[in-house]
DNA sequence: TGTGGAGCTTCCCATCATGGGAAGGTCAAG
DNA sequence: CTTGACCTTCCCATGATGGGAAGCTCCACA
């Protein structure tokens, strides 16, 4: 199987299997005479696996450490269940800043005409001029995942 | 006013003024001999208006067209309306895609015995030995703001 | 007057995950 | 034998931010 082929199966792309590739989330493949990698249904496997943690908003660090459990078949379901409620915390943290902004941002939109006048409290409340709420900042664990 | 004192005063890192002034966010600040950049209680202002647009989750992208509606006093509020509009259907749509996760997450953390012993719903789910479900990659614009 | 430290300047690099695209080799079908 | 669809590597861009080096200026204190 080239890696189109192994792309297709799993929905990886191309580009990305090399880039797993290089930063060895993923053993480097055998090659060819003609030099191209070549996949078979275990790598295919594997790059589903990744897809799957990816989809659900794991890192590659994150996911790295679950593909190494899941190939690790004497670990403890206490490690892979940590990683996921980490994740879980990190997500539930992220949807609660993030609600934080729609509530204000609803309540504004609210408030604003959006007529042809010029008066907006949406940016009244952008220049400081009513009540300043300091928002908190909600340190994000670094999350890979966003693009 | 030296950037330091401006920082301080708005909450923007001077790194940020800087890079701010480079993408042309903000106009190129005058010089005093010593080439240090000077700053007045307007730029300070329009700092914080920034800081708060982008505590917002607005783009420095949407940050930019605010700052600019806020400068025009001409401006319909309709047209701010509409950028806080969008913003509000990019943050649910993202929420959204975010408690997907977190219910599926949930959902198998919560079936996992998190002991000692090897087996784990949650290796199961990722390696797909399950019932796959297809999850939606919900595309999100560009919001530059996730790091 | 000298000196040390704080603050300013520019410049380059790293992040995280992904895609775009160029330049060139390879293979299979027509 | 050509054409087009693959594959390869290499470099660059994204978005917003921080880190840090090298070199300048300025102020306070001895």
């Amino acid at each position: 199987m080239n890696i189109g082929e192994a792309s297709n199966a799993s929905g990886v792309s191309a580009k990305m299997i090399r880039y797993y590739e290089e930063i060895g989330l993923i053993r480097p493949m055998g090659r060819t005479g003609n030099n191209y990698r070549v996949y078979g249904e275990e790598e295919v496997h594997i790059l589903r696996f990744i897809k799957r943690a990816r989809n659900l908003g794991f890192s590659l660090e994150e996911t790295e450490t679950l593909l190494k459990l899941w190939q690790d078949k004497s670990r403890e379901s206490a490690a892979v269940k940590e990683v996921a409620t980490a994740h879980i915390g990190d997500l539930e943290r992220r949807i609660a800043e993030m609600q934080g902004m729609l509530k204000t941002l609803k309540h504004l939109a609210n408030c604003c005409g959006g007529d042809n006048r010029p008066n907006c409290p949406i940016l009244d409340d952008l220049a400081g001029d009513g009540a300043a709420d300091v928002p908190i900042p909600a340190g994000r664990k670094k999350t890979r995942q966003d693009a």
